[in-house]
DNA sequence: CGTAAAACATCATATTTCATAATGTATTTG
DNA sequence: CAAATACATTATGAAATATGATGTTTTACG
């Protein structure tokens, strides 16, 4: 048989859950096949794309460098199918979900969950409030918006995380670094998790600093950095193409991660809400769920 | 029977051939298949997503707002197949592509084909020379570069358009418009298109301008804009947030639309650079085809 | 060692799916 | 109104696919 042309999607769920379970027959049971048909539908997958996706570890199989490819594209083919299949029903979502922001999520993580949702549900309208993170936690506590995004953790909400981030000291291309003069520093006012970062990480290395700047949000922050008034401590999010980070070499310290978590009220009865939430998560996992279980032999 | 979960991408390939030539018949034909197997395949596809595609118009069919809906998704989800079954075949492009390409295009039409092509072709090396558009004509002849992207046109090349955008009036959002005042322009040297397409408008309506700055590329644009300096006339892809667009209320007038190209020397042999334009076209053409073919009801 | 269990492969067979060919129905054309 | 057009329906046979039984290879364990 020569190689397909077009792929088979249910060849690819199975060869998903066959991935998730690192077996051909616990695969079969969970949807309701035999071991044997699990078999038969991995080796036609492998005719149809024409290459080996396993390799035989034992008695059991793992996957190829090819297979790992292929896992990575079948789980986006099947999340565009499920979306398209979610926006075509008749129940889709509709209404208004109201979500909040930081400035920099809303430039680099939000597109990409907006559109998801956008696609899901086209009936759906969406509203963006922007903000700086402890206020969009409490709009988000008193109604005023139905889930926000923020690096802030509050057990009392419910949420899962969305990206870790690494965080850099960011300046602009154009600014010059004084080893031994005092920092200057792009502020935040309080309560900010970079401001409190920075100020942790300086403390304890004993490093000096001074306050170049005091902004109120990220767009001042942003300007002040264009402006090469100092240096600030922030998620790789904000780095723009005029600005360039400074590291070790400049004697500055180390930061921790962020997580920036997708946060909605506990227990939301909302089912738009609770929906929409559901939608994204599941899209979310479906596409980057890689490496968070262990699969067969992605152990590189 | 019940709506799947499961799409089948066959009857997608179908659905887009029925929705691009406007007859089930046709369709068969090109698919090689029969008149009635089409017609069985719509109805199963039609119970799979629970929806109707179709409805009578006359003794034809017409697409319902579903199946438009359903069709841009087909054309993706066969997109994401082909470029699968691309990426895995073991005939995959290797070697070194140099792509030229202007600032702002890097910034924002290049980087989805680049990670198209990254996606199809793993094991191709990319080179980006970023410059502006005459330079790179000159360096796709002299064969500094493989392909480029470039607003300009020259019928001695081969190319295809990848996208149509509108030319703005850019500033920066501080920036006061003075009504009465000779427009500060903010220019690139010779040649430009932008450049002939400001002053050229401008000549014909008789406004007064001043040259307030002379950039060299466009960063020195960029940061011009951004330093309120003055106004530049540029493509929507130059758009930053911190930016902002003057029009007809301000007396400015509308400029012509611009068309980015991708370009390749004509008779391209090394089959390198050619199966990279041929992936890159029939992607582009795969998902953004709606409209370029008259289709079944797309009337809206 | 050697036997049992585990994990996937193979095979024969029954079932299901699907395309075809022939025919039917509705619509338009002249 | 007859002929032509365009899709629908039906019966049927061929191809695809799941099942159950059995086979092969590897590991576990006494």
């Amino acid at each position: 048989m020569p190689p397909s042309s077009t792929l088979d999607l249910e060849l690819l769920r199975t060869f998903i859950a066959v991935a998730d379970s690192q077996s051909f027959a616990e695969a079969g049971q969970q949807l309701a096949r035999t071991q044997s048909s699990v078999t038969q539908q991995m080796q036609r997958l492998e005719q149809s794309v024409g290459v080996a996706l396993f390799q035989k570890q034992g008695r059991q199989k793992q996957l190829t460098d090819a297979g790992r490819q292929l896992l990575r594209r079948a789980r986006e083919m099947l999340a565009l199918n499920d979306d398209a299949l979610n926006s075509l029903r008749e129940d889709g979502l509709s209404g208004v979900l109201r979500i909040g922001s930081p400035h920099d999520v809303a430039d680099t993580i939000l597109p990409p969950i907006l559109s998801h949702i956008a696609r899901s549900a086209p009936r759906l309208r969406l509203e963006i409030d922007v903000g700086r993170s402890p206020f969009l936690m409490e709009d988000l506590h008193r109604g005023r918006v139905d889930m926000i995004i923020s690096t802030r953790e509050d057990p009392t909400l419910e949420g899962f995380p969305l990206r870790t981030s690494p965080v850099w000291w960011i300046c602009s291309a154009q600014y010059l670094h004084m080893p031994h003069a005092p920092l200057p520093l792009i502020l935040i006012d309080e309560p900010s998790i970079y401001r409190r970062y920075a100020l942790e990480a300086l403390e304890q290395q004993r490093i000096p600093w001074r306050q170049a700047y005091l902004a109120s949000n990220l767009i001042g922050v942003k300007a002040a950095i264009r402006a090469g008034l100092g240096v600030t401590a922030r998620s790789m999010e904000l780095l723009g193409p005029d600005m360039r980070v400074l590291g070790e070499q400049e004697g500055l310290p180390r930061l921790p991660d962020v997580t920036y978590h997708l946060w909605i009220r506990p227990n939301t009865h909302n089912s738009l809400v609770r929906k929409a939430y559901d939608l994204i998560r599941s899209n979310h996992e479906a596409v980057y769920r890689s490496g968070r279980r262990k699969q067969i032999a992605d152990s590189g």
